[in-house]
RNA sequence: GGGGACGUAGCUCAGUUGGUUAGAGCGCUGCCCUGUCACGGCAGAGGUCGCGGGUUCGAGCCCCGUCGUCCCCGCCA
């Protein structure tokens, strides 16, 4: 086959943005076969660009040098159509495509470059395995589906960027070849060949050195900042992210909220989404008691607190604990069930509860005995109310799945030294039964309006968790989030750890962490203090965080930030369920890139300049 | 580290209780076709059933191991 060279032509339009109004203009239009469809003397190409496709059509008696080569050609080979753009005549309109009103006659075609025999096709509906996908990323990747979320992952991404630079951020770049930082996961190394035996750490975050800037005087920071963390995967964790990283000097939390909120408002606009800010708040303590969740799922009604309807004899008669509490909640229009598939639903939640002492209460059950008729109609009343209000539901309908949790004789108030377990362990189950009837209720599907994304801040994230293999109190977050002021002017932070809370907040939307921040710490002495009391002595102190603690003592104003995951917020946005959807190039479950085969073993050479030698692990 | 699902043609999948020569759709190749847009028609090529071992007269199917992809737990403050 003889290709043909691009020459001085060049391109007139996108493929995609040709007209009704751009008829009898002379045109040159480039890109990629997406389909031939050859009826002999008359053929058409459909090329494809980023930004669309159009038809092109090769007649045999107009152009028949043009005609042959279009003969020629095939899927995803790259072409040049020099011709006309034509209204198309009455009934060969096309409109389901966007350039469906005309077609390009083409008086000359150039073929630019070929394609091997491909192993999917781009064009295609369905959708190659993953594998297979991600070892041909480039043509994975020319899909309209992935072309369409990267444009959106970069309208979001230009959006934060123009959104925090108009109010008074400044883009700061921090270093990928540096120190650990005292985040808590595994780091990714490179070895120095300079200094033999020692090894940089890419960054988890770029924590350190955007407190530092605000030491430096810069006051606002931002930074589109990749992460590196070497952890197992999942569908929404990849070993390298981005973040949408930034500081501020003179902060309140509430300043935070309102650059988050004005950020996101704006990248989510860019999808027509309006978002409407303030966001929900609620505390760590009421996500806990409401929705057994530090990041909770808002598309599907909270828990429901049914412990104020049982008097002591109903718990004993129902041979409940009395102390502890009783929870419920309603999956909507979940359906009408069979005794069969009620019975099986039961066993499942059995099944969820173990041995922990919690267990299912059936209301129909309690209706069935008159002694508890009174309490039925006192918990569907508090069903009632708290879903009318908010969801214009009627759990009275039938179509309402209504879930009591009682805690059984013998249940114990704690687990692992955590008094809200039950709570959490409801919630839990909240969130599987919300998973498990997804079909029914659709809560979770997307309409594309700002209904399907529920934005809250959880804040006052308890400061230490108990540890209960080592016996010690642990810093929930870094150890430079700050504690509530006061917190520290009632010595919480000697007397009372478990009490103590953290400035600290996340930001979370339906029901996914998309990002954490705090206000930090800035002075010595409470420095000293969380150090004191996580058991730190000053050598460690030293060792871990030097550098760090010494910019400290040079007039550190106080100072906060948050950081989001950007990956996350296009994922979700996108209606991805996957982070690969919306990394051009990410990475197996493995860590594994099938593109590029990475990681490999490395030359002999290259691991004696860094005095290096791998060993194999017993 | 642990649990689960999957692996059959380039792609998506079917394949009966273990029984002859492993199928379909799409794609691909060739021929025909002037209004298609998932074009159509005719013909054709294409398979180490992930890999290794075992059971069996006989394995795509059963068993063991192994590799790969995905999901989850641990882990990720």
């Amino acid at each position: 086959m003889t290709l043909d060279f691009l020459g001085n032509l060049q391109r007139t339009h996108m493929c995609g943005d040709l007209r009704a109004s751009n008829a009898h203009e002379h045109v040159v239009v480039m890109g990629w076969v997406n389909r031939r469809r050859d009826h002999g003397n008359l053929i058409f190409l459909d090329i494809r660009d980023r930004s669309g496709i159009t038809q092109v059509v090769l007649d045999k008696e107009l152009s028949p040098e043009a005609h042959a080569k279009a003969e020629a050609a095939r899927s995803e080979y790259v072409v040049a159509a020099i011709g006309t753009v034509r209204r198309r005549e009455a009934g060969l309109e096309n409109p389901r495509m966007d350039t469906g009103e005309i077609e390009v006659v083409a008086s000359e075609i150039l073929l630019l470059n070929e394609s091997k025999g491909l192993p999917f096709s781009p064009a295609d509906e369905a959708i190659a395995n993953e594998e297979v996908r991600l070892k041909y990323r480039y043509l994975d990747l020319r899909r309209v589906e992935m072309q369409k979320n990267f444009r959106l992952r970069h309208e979001v991404t230009r959006a934060v960027r123009n959104y925090l630079s108009d109010n008074g951020f400044l883009e700061i770049e921090t270093p990928f070849m540096t120190r650990s930082t005292p985040e808590g996961a595994r780091d990714y190394l490179v070895p120095s060949r300079v200094h033999p035996g020692h090894f940089y750490a890419l960054p988890q975050s770029p924590q350190i050195f955007k407190q530092i800037l605000m030491v430096s005087g810069f006051d606002k920071y931002f930074q589109i900042a990749r992460c590196f963390r070497d952890e197992d995967l999942r569908a929404d964790r990849q070993p390298e992210f981005t973040q949408i990283d930034l500081e501020t000097t003179f902060p309140q939390q509430s300043l935070i909220f309102k650059f988050v909120e004005g950020f996101l408002t704006a990248a989510f606009k860019t999808a027509g989404i309006e978002l409407k800010p303030p966001f929900v708040q609620m505390t760590y303590d009421e996500a806990i008691r409401n929705y057994g969740i530090d990041k909770p799922d808002m598309r599907l009604p909270a828990m429901v607190d049914l412990t104020a309807t049982l008097t002591p004899e109903l718990r004993e008669a129902l041979k409940i604990e009395q102390q502890l509490p009783v929870l419920g909640f309603v999956i909507p229009a979940a359906g009408v069930m069979s005794g069969t598939q009620k019975r099986s639903l039961v066993d499942e939640i059995r099944k969820f509860f173990g041995d922990c002492g919690l267990d299912y209460l059936d209301i129909a059950r309690l209706k069935t005995n008159a002694d508890f008729v009174p309490l039925a109609e006192s918990i569907q009343n508090v069903f009632a109310d708290a879903l009318d209000e908010e969801w214009g539901l009627n759990p009275a309908g039938g179509e309402e799945l209504m879930v009591v949790i009682t805690p059984k004789l013998g249940t114990p108030a704690m687990w692992n030294f955590d008094p809200q377990w039950i709570y959490k362990k409801v919630g839990g189950l909240r969130l599987e039964l919300a998973k498990k009837f997804a079909d029914k209720h659709g809560l979770h599907n997307q309409t594309g309006t700002a209904a399907d994304f529920k934005f809250c801040w959880v804040t006052d994230f308890p400061m230490y968790e108990w540890d209960e293999q080592a016996k010690v109190w642990q810093a929930a977050h870094h150890p430079f989030t700050s504690p509530h002021e006061d917190d520290i002017k009632a010595g919480r932070l000697t007397t009372d750890k478990g009490a103590v809370r953290a400035l600290a907040y996340d930001i979370v939307l339906n029901g996914t962490e998309l990002g954490s921040g705090s206000i930090r710490i800035h002075r010595k002495d409470v420095q000293a203090e969380i150090f004191r009391s996580l058991g730190m002595d000053e050598a460690e102190q030293k060792a871990r965080f030097g550098f760090f603690l010494d910019a400290l003592e040079y007039g550190t104003p106080p100072h906060g930030g948050i950081a989001l995951g950007l990956d996350r917020i296009v994922m979700i946005l996108a209606g991805a369920s996957s982070l690969r959807e919306v990394i051009a190039f990410p990475k197996t479950a493995k860590a594994i890139d099938l593109m590029v085969d990475a990681p490999t073993e490395v030359s002999d050479q290259q691991l004696r300049d860094l005095s290096l030698r791998t060993v194999t692990r017993t």
